[in-house]
Order: structure tokens, then C-alpha cells, then sequence
DNA sequence: TAGTATCCATGCATATTCGCATGGATTGGA
DNA sequence: TCCAATCCATGCGAATATGCATGGATACTA
């Protein structure tokens, strides 16, 4: 027995919904249209006309800007819902495209290739089974131009202006070590690790550089073993050997490590970036998007 | 640092979607136009629409009527989400119309004015807090013209025409009893129950009738206890005083029963049912399209 | 096998929506 | 206090979508 289903409900139109939507997560119905390629004259009326479908002001005018009345902000949470969903369908519908198969390379830092990327290939492997992903983990920036990759995830703004970027997240790092050691070294503030033993990255240089930047009086003499594999560096110090450096999001996460100095937090953005052939194939384009959708997930939790 | 958002995914006209969406649930063009209130000319350029921006083949033209591709079965589960928040949205919205407060009363049997309303009641008061929901629980089945009701919820189709009516789901039951008793009669099948101690409800008549048309060959002599009252019927059930009978969704999660003649079951329709001022009144159309989504999920599962 | 009831596709006149240009209003800073 | 930068609201012509009517095709039935 088939019952008949009731659409009343989703009357209102959809399009009003997205618009509305993209205005209250944007602040404004000018950058929403920048967002959303309208004019502002298109989205303003479509929010009107949202308003008017559902009996409910969504926006109080004061001055330049809008802010979301009260209604309006418990109408955004399923809007919310609405637009997850519609990104979802979209990347979905990029993988079910018919000639999606092929090679894309991603590079990344030894620790986000394992710590950060497995969800995303699961994910890709759902959307676009015939697409093959190597995932190039490596420490050294990997040049784009000559391809040895399509895509690259990282930690600074590039200077390339020939190179498409877009920055996706913000993540933050902090020192860990066992429980042991630091209970063994004692509290100990950001100058207190200057008595700590630190394991190097890449050498030593660009660490002690980097702390003494924030204040931290680290000399080569902090820094008894190094090695140039994140992967390593961090096994040391889970092995307790000293204090070793990672995101918390990873640290956190460890139940062998703990912070060394709990506020002391390095934050860095996180890019995308690739070359202009993002915008003509579908291939590349499917991973960059999925990327750029669920990298600020990851590294928010 | 506030990190720009990428709306490229959710590009496409959601009002396609819906147009897809109810097309896919509805089963053909046709039936999606009657239910939206469209014409089906429209919504067939809509979902072609919608394959075109995509990039993506949905439907197999096949016939008279369209089947979902594969690509198309995998959209269809983000849409529903999509369809799920909107409903959810169109609902709050509803609630928070200004002028939404007042008194609506529903009628239900006993059982399930204990069993299945309780939530129903919880998501009305968040989202339309101002409204006063009474619940009249009563087997004998109110008369709405009089208001004694604003809703009834009832088993059966309704006769009268002058009534707004409409099957929402569809339910089952079955007999109980405690584990005890259960084992004391041994393994029984229908015909079975005529060796058991039944629990009369409302009087032993209607549930005589209704077994022997099952070809339960029962008598005034298995009824032993009787009660006009659901809930004190199914109390005395669990006690262990003989077999009571209630929804599957019901009995199947109390631990203390479990069916007697597990593949006995009685299918009945729930009908939803209102006056015309369903129409006009935004209280209980609100209340009204809260129970007719709920309802069928609740009865699901 | 013919009839009937559906279903989807297409042409055309109309209704609606969109983008452009402009005006009024507010905020922030020199 | 004035200027520049934004932001939202509105009028108007063009682009787009919608509904109606119709045609072609298929599945079910007598």
C-alpha cells in the first residue's frame, strides 16, 4: 500500500531558500551575489519573496547591513541542512559524470597525507570509483608547473601568481610529549622550553628560528636527535625521546602525548593550490572541491 | 580569520532538484506535476534542466514512464536530505509565524495518545512554543464537527465528506503476551489462541468478531478480564494476566512481552482528519503537517 | 486486436524573473 | 564636517520560465 506523500510543505521556493541562505552565512546580500555570480537586486528580492512565502521576516534592515532575526536564525539551521545536502548531491553528481576516470596527483605534508587525507580518498573512492588518486606525501614542495602534481595542500599562501589558489582552513600546531616526560621536566611555560629536549625536523634550523621568533630561548643544544620524516619525528615522540611538534587535531587525539605548553599554539592557513587546468577537467576539479568541502570539517573537530 | 566559503557546488537551480526529487518519489512526471501543483510540461524541462547542468543522464527514458539510472539513484539520497531539511524548514518556519499561538486539540486512542503522540507534542513545543496542544485520549471516536476536536487521529477511513481527511501511514498489530505465559502455553499458530486467556477490550465482542473473521475460532469463554480501557488492558497484559493486543512498534519494544502468534498480524490505515478550518487556520495547519510528517516515521520504525 | 488510459515531448503566447542603472542611506575615516 | 566606500531599494527593458494545447508512443484490458 503506497501513501500518498504530502510536498506542501516544500512549497516555498528552493532557490529563495539557497539565496537566504548563502545572505545570512555571507552577512550581506551584496556578497552573497559576488558568491552566488546575481546581481544583488536578484537576491534581495528572492529573500523578499522567501519572507513573503513563509509568513516569517528573516531580516531585520538596520543601516547598511542585515542582521538574522530570531526566526531567521532557527530557519538558517535547516537551511543549513538544505545547502549540506545540495554540496553533497553536486560533488556526488561530479563523480557520476560518464568519462571520470583517469589520474590525479596530490601532494602534502607527510603528517596531513596521514593523518588528513585518508577520509578524503575514502570519500572520493564513493563518489568517482574510476578515478585513481596517488597521493605524493612529501615535505619538500613539490612543484606544480612541472607536474608533479596536480593539486598541492599547503601551509602558506603561494607566491606563484600564475598557480589557482584558495585558502580552506586555519590550523593550529603546539609541542607534545609523553606524559612521562613532561612530568619528569615538570610545568613548564613557552621559556621553559628552553631546558626541554626537543626533536628536530628537517634539521634544526627553521625550528629554533621559528621559536625564537615567539620568544622561546632554544639553542642547537635542545635538539639531541632530528630526523627529515614528520612520520618519524613523531613516533619519537611518541617513543618519549622529547618534545615533538604536530597538529592538535593529531595531538590531541594521541593518547600517549600530551601538550607541552597548552596555550602556546603555532596557527598557519591551509591552501589549496593548482594549476589552471582546474577549471577544464572534471577530474581534477572533483578532488579540489571535495577537498576544499571537507578539509575545514576535518580540521575544525 | 574568516575563511571564504565556496558556493560553486551548490550552483545548480535547487529548484530542479525538487522537480527531480519528487519526480523520483512520485514515479513519473505526471504525478510529480499533481503534486507540486505544476504542469508536467514544466517539470519535464526542469529535470532535463537539471541533467544538463549536471552533467549527469538521471532518468532512462524508457516507455511510458522514466527509470532512475544508476547515477540517479545515487543523487536521489542527497535530494531526499535536501527534501527532509526543507520540510523541516517549512515546519519551524510555520512556528514561527507571528500570530501562531492559540489552543489546537487532537483526539487519539488511548494508546496511541501515550505511546506515539508524546514526541509529536515535544517537536511542536520547539517549534511554535506560543501554541496550546491538548490531547483528548479517548477510544470513542469524538465527534469533530461538534469540536470536540480539532484533529482526530483514527483507524479507519473516515464517511463523513464534509471532513478533510487523509491516510498518513500505515500500522500493524499483534498479540502479547508475557514471556510466562507464553511459555506455559507452549508454542500455539492462530487457531491456537482459542486455548488462550485473551483480555477483552471493550467489551469482549468486537475482538470475537474480528478473530473469527481471521478463522480464530474464540468465544465469549477466552475472555476472562475485560476493561474499556487501552492502557489498563495492556497493563494487564504485561502482568501477565493473558494475552493483550497492541501495535507491533508498541509491543515489540516492551521486554516483558512478546508476540503470541508472531505472523499474526492486523494491518490497519491511520487517518488523519480535520473540518475545513484547516484551511484557514495557520495553528492547526501547523499541527497538522507536524503529525503527518511525523507520523510515518514513527510508525517505521 | 482494437480501445482506452496514461505517459512524455514540443510549439506558442503569456507571465514572471533577471540584470543593469540609478538613487537614497549609513558607516568609517581624514 | 565632509568624503569615500558600502549597502539596500526601485524602475525598466530583455531574457527566461510557465501553462495550455496537442501529438506520438506505450501498457493494460476486454
Amino acid at each position: 500500500m503506497h501513501i500518498r506523500m504530502d510536498w506542501t510543505s516544500l512549497r516555498f521556493d528552493w532557490n529563495h531558500a539557497r539565496a537566504f541562505l548563502v545572505t545570512a552565512e555571507e552577512g550581506s546580500l551584496s556578497a552573497a551575489a559576488r558568491a552566488l555570480g546575481m546581481t544583488q537586486p536578484t537576491l534581495g528580492r528572492q529573500v523578499s519573496a522567501l519572507e513573503t512565502e513563509l509568513g516569517v521576516t528573516l531580516f531585520e534592515r538596520v543601516g547598511r547591513g542585515l542582521v538574522l532575526t530570531q526566526a531567521g536564525t532557527r530557519l538558517l539551521e535547516h537551511m543549513r541542512a538544505m545547502g549540506e545536502a545540495a554540496a553533497a548531491a553536486g560533488l556526488t553528481a561530479s563523480g557520476q559524470q560518464q568519462d571520470l576516470t583517469g589520474h590525479v596527483a596530490i601532494t602534502a605534508s607527510e603528517i596531513y597525507s596521514a593523518w588528513l587525507l585518508p577520509p578524503v580518498l575514502a570519500r572520493l573512492r564513493e563518489t568517482a570509483p574510476g578515478l585513481s588518486v596517488e597521493l605524493v606525501a612529501s615535505n619538500a614542495i613539490r612543484d606544480l608547473k612541472r607536474r608533479e602534481a596536480d593539486i598541492a595542500i599547503r601551509n602558506a599562501r603561494p607566491d606563484q601568481p600564475d598557480l589557482i589558489a584558495r585558502q580552506v582552513a586555519e590550523d593550529a600546531g603546539t609541542f607534545y610529549g609523553t606524559h612521562a616526560y613532561l612530568d619528569a621536566l615538570g610545568p613548564i611555560d613557552a621559556a621553559g622550553l628552553a631546558r626541554a629536549r626537543i626533536i628536530g625536523l628537517d634539521g634544526a634550523d627553521g625550528m629554533i628560528q621559528a621559536l625564537n621568533a615567539k620568544g622561546v630561548p632554544v639553542t642547537q643544544d635542545n635538539f639531541v636527535n632530528t630526523t627529515n620524516s614528520h612520520a618519524v619525528h613523531w613516533a619519537l615522540g611518541c617513543a618519549g625521546l622529547g618534545i615533538c611538534v604536530g597538529p592538535c587535531g593529531l595531538g590531541d587525539a594521541e593518547p600517549r602525548l600530551r601538550r607541552a605548553v597548552p596555550d602556546l599554539l603555532f596557527r598557519y592557513p591551509v591552501w589549496l593550490v593548482a594549476h589552471r587546468e582546474l577549471h577544464t577537467s572534471p577530474r581534477i576539479r572533483l578532488v579540489w572541491d571535495t577537498l576544499a568541502e571537507m578539509m575545514p570539517k576535518l580540521l575544525k573537530s
